[in-house]
DNA sequence: CTTCGTATATCGGATTCCGATATACTCCGC
DNA sequence: GCGGAGTATATCGGAATCCGATATACGAAG
């Protein structure tokens, strides 16, 4: 099990605002990051599938009732792996603060 | 290009503390990181052959000179690109403070 | 009935990861 | 000089992942 990548992270925090269903969890990240990262349907669902697979996610009951939706939320497995890759990035951060603090620095200048 | 892993982003964030060889970064990121991020020779090595060819790495002048030792450092363009990484951890984080800060505590405790 | 947006699922090419393997040099003790 | 350990670089190959293209289905709008 290969850490999971920004966008899966996204998902992740995403469910952890709450149980939602697939596409609900991609327009959330992209609303979010502001179209940085986009989620397309294979990333997507094959994500959900592996997530769920690894015990990450559950399908919430009475999940697939109306339209085939299904609705996922976060297992206790899943909040903590969220936890660990949180802090992964915590740690890079607070390494270029150490080594390279003008990387940091919040004038964007151009973009969102 | 893909955004790199985080095991990439260590890579990039160590030559930001001055241009080393190969080897050397391997035992940077290691050390850093507490043995989390361990870099094998094709990780290592595949990794910094991307990285110069995407032009975010350049092999330093009076490089190969003594022992075949490479040394490398950074370009401008991979400081942009290191930059752009950290900030979309920058962000995730912020959103992990907005929906759920409990992910985020600093009692780093238990293990290691 | 046709079109659009929502919603899910699978396929396939490309990329990336990373351990195993190979080579070569240096320092050290003997 | 010889053998071993650590340093240093490079390539191969299997596996995991990414992600756009494609397909299906439903409901609302025209």
């Amino acid at each position: 099990m290969r850490p999971p990548s920004l966008a899966v992270v996204h998902m992740l925090l995403a469910l952890s605002g709450g149980q939602r269903h697939g596409y609900a969890i991609k327009q959330d990240v992209e609303r979010r990051t502001g179209g940085d990262i986009r989620l397309g349907p294979g990333t997507l669902y094959e994500a959900i599938q592996r997530l769920e697979e690894d015990g990450l996610i559950e399908e919430a009951p009475a999940s697939a009732d109306q339209s085939g939706r299904r609705v996922y939320r976060l297992t206790r497995a899943g909040r903590a792996a969220l936890r660990v890759e949180l802090r992964r990035y915590d740690t890079v951060l607070a390494h270029a603060r150490t080594i390279a603090p003008e990387l940091i620095d919040r004038t964007s200048g151009g973009g969102a």
